[in-house]
This record gives C-alpha cells, sequence and structure tokens, in this order.
DNA sequence: ATTTACCCGAGTAAATCAGTAGGTTTCTGG
DNA sequence: CCAGAAACCTACTGATTTACTCGGGTAAAT
C-alpha cells in the first residue's frame, strides 16, 4: 500500500462517476474536463479499476463507466490498491530468518502490522462518505436535460479549456501542504 | 503526505534507534548491519530526521545517534513528513476557482479533508508504540557488552553480509503485500 | 595522530509518474 | 448500413523520484 498522487486521481475520478453515475454512464472525457486529469491517464486508471471490479463499461455512443458496486461498498482502500498495482515483491521471499541470524527481519512483520494499521483506515472511507462530503459542501450536479441530442448539437468542435492539458501547471504532482 | 518505502525505511530505522539507544549512541553502520539499508542512504535519511530535530548526533568515536525526544513523543507522521520532503506545490497556487466556473476545484479540499484524517491516524501513533510492538513480539536486544574493545577486536575488515548491497535482491522497494 | 563516526555534495541506474500518440473494437443514431 | 462516439489497447516519452555509490570532508575521542 502506497500514497501517491495516482491513488489521488483515481479516488477524484471515481468521485465525480459517483456523483454523476445517476443518470446513466459518465464518460471519461467529461471527467477529464471536470477534474482536469488527461483523458489518456483516466484510461490507464480505469483499465485497472474494470479489472478489479470497481467500475464497468459501456462501449459505443451514450457509453462510458458506472461503479461495478454500490457507492457505499466501495472505499478509497479498494480505489488505491487497484491503480496501486503494489508489486508484491517480498523481501526475503517469503522465507524467515532472511538476514543473519541474530535479528530476524524485523521489517517484514513490522511494516505489515503498520501496513494492516492503514488500510484498515482507508478501508473504512467509503466512496459514498466521500460523494456525500462533496455534496454537503455545496457542489450541485447538473442534471443533463434528456442528454441525447443537447451535446451533438453543440457546436463546439473542441472544448476550449481553461488550462491546456499540456500546460506546465496542470495538475502534475501536486501534494497537500502538511 | 505521501507514503513510500523511503517512510518505511525511516521508520525502520528509527524503531531500531528507539530499541538500542538505552546505553549510548547508535551508529548508522550498526543499523546498517541489522536492517539491510545501505549506510549512504541512511545517512541522508538521517541527516533529515537530524534537521526535523528528531534525532541528535555525536561524533567521534562512540559516537551516533540517539532520539531528540522521548520515544512516546516521536509519531509516525513526523518521521515520514521529514523524510518525504512534501514538495508543497499546492495547484492552483493558493487561488480559489482554479478551473471553470461550474465545479470550483474539487480535488483540493477533496484530498485536503481526506490527508488531515491520514495525517491525524499516522500521527496517533507513536515511535514508542511500534518499540513495544517489536519487544512484546520476543525481539531480544542484546547488551552490547563494554562496548569499547569488543568491535575493533574483530579481524573481520569488512563484515560479510548475506546480502550484498549490491545484489538484485537486496530489498530494493519491496511493499508488503496488502 | 589516528581512528571513529558524522557530514555533505555530486552522480547514477532503475523505476515510477503523468501524459502522448495512434491505433482497434464496439455500439448507436440517422 | 454507415459515420461517429466511446471504450480499449499498446507503446513510447520526458521528468521526477528512489535507492543507492563514491569521494571527500569535519568534529571528537583515544
Amino acid at each position: 500500500m502506497r500514497l501517491t498522487t495516482k491513488g489521488r486521481f483515481a479516488v477524484t475520478a471515481m468521485i465525480d462517476l459517483g456523483l454523476r453515475q445517476s443518470n446513466g454512464p459518465v464518460t471519461l472525457a467529461a471527467i477529464s474536463q471536470r477534474q482536469q486529469i488527461s483523458l489518456s491517464y483516466l484510461e490507464q486508471l480505469f483499465g485497472k479499476l474494470r479489472r478489479h471490479e470497481l467500475v464497468e463499461s459501456t462501449r459505443g455512443p451514450g457509453g462510458g463507466y458506472t461503479l461495478a458496486r454500490k457507492a457505499s461498498e466501495i472505499t478509497v482502500a479498494d480505489i488505491i490498491v487497484s491503480v496501486d498495482e503494489p508489486i508484491d515483491a517480498t523481501q526475503c521471499a517469503g522465507k524467515e530468518n532472511c538476514m543473519g541470524e541474530g535479528t530476524r527481519c524485523m521489517t517484514h512483520d513490522l511494516w505489515a502490522s503498520l501496513n494492516v494499521r492503514m488500510v484498515e483506515f482507508l478501508d473504512s472511507v467509503s466512496l459514498q462518505k466521500l460523494v456525500d462530503e462533496q455534496l454537503a459542501k455545496g457542489l450541485q450536479v447538473e442534471d443533463k436535460p434528456h442528454v441525447k441530442r443537447a451535446i451533438s448539437a453543440m457546436p463546439v468542435a473542441k472544448p476550449i479549456r481553461i488550462n491546456a492539458p499540456n500546460s506546465v501547471f496542470a495538475l502534475g504532482n501536486a501534494f497537500v501542504k502538511s
């Protein structure tokens, strides 16, 4: 279990999805625009999320992604382990006294226990909780009005982005202060 | 706050230090051997830990590192933020509506709140707790017998490591499974 | 004076991050 | 049926980070 911006992107995208999936599948393009995450990067992330059965996809026009289970049954831990691919290369592969003889591989069960506590915590935070938090903060989800024609009727070929995806300031690796 | 092996190395080393500092300063060389972490890497980590005033150093023979405060007053969060150097580049630097106009920077306060919860948790785990956990697991700290001459009397020039530091299997980035 | 140990900076191979590029399927509306 | 919308896939890339090594220092004790 490691915790990087990659996991954050995934959590953010999943919240966006949780907020809007009520009226049909949500496209990655839409999430990309709203959350300022590059489309291709989202594709990679959602590929993993799909393989871990957190989301389901429907192809073709009108398609997109929906949550595979209820938001209340998806946890932050689920999302993070899905995209972070733990690379479970345990040092001293399985064996016990991997070091000399005196001290026996403290690192192993030490971090295992701390890790368990971490996962337990992140597992206690459901996606639903985060979605509700956003709604409580006054975020209004626009009802897409009858969907279908509203989009293709728009004359804009490429939507103008305030921060272009190739901008230097486009998110990057942004960590919260403390 | 990000969570990588770097922080784990630091936490592991600090536990080792907490376990043995009762009889004088602990050398990095000793930690290096016990925990299989390269000496130079430890030096870098402890440089940061010292600058963050978590450890104190004494030079010269018989020197080494000691904890700057009681183990009960050092938390896992302290250690991790010390070595991880947050790079506090907040996207949309300080400003509010960094995106279009509808959705106002969800990512920002969203992850901020989740981050706070994370830090709170890691801040609730003290180094003392982890040290006690190790002791409870039956790890015995050998009383170094009068120290002084016991070491330099040993004929071995370079201590033989089971896993040489330049070995392919030497730790590397080892993540715990789940 | 010499040893012990911390201190510091530069450099480096490998991995990861965040994103591009360019394609292929699959489904739908017209 | 056909254009296009969307998911899907593979590969590549520059930048950063990780986990080190190397080579020299400086302070303190014997």
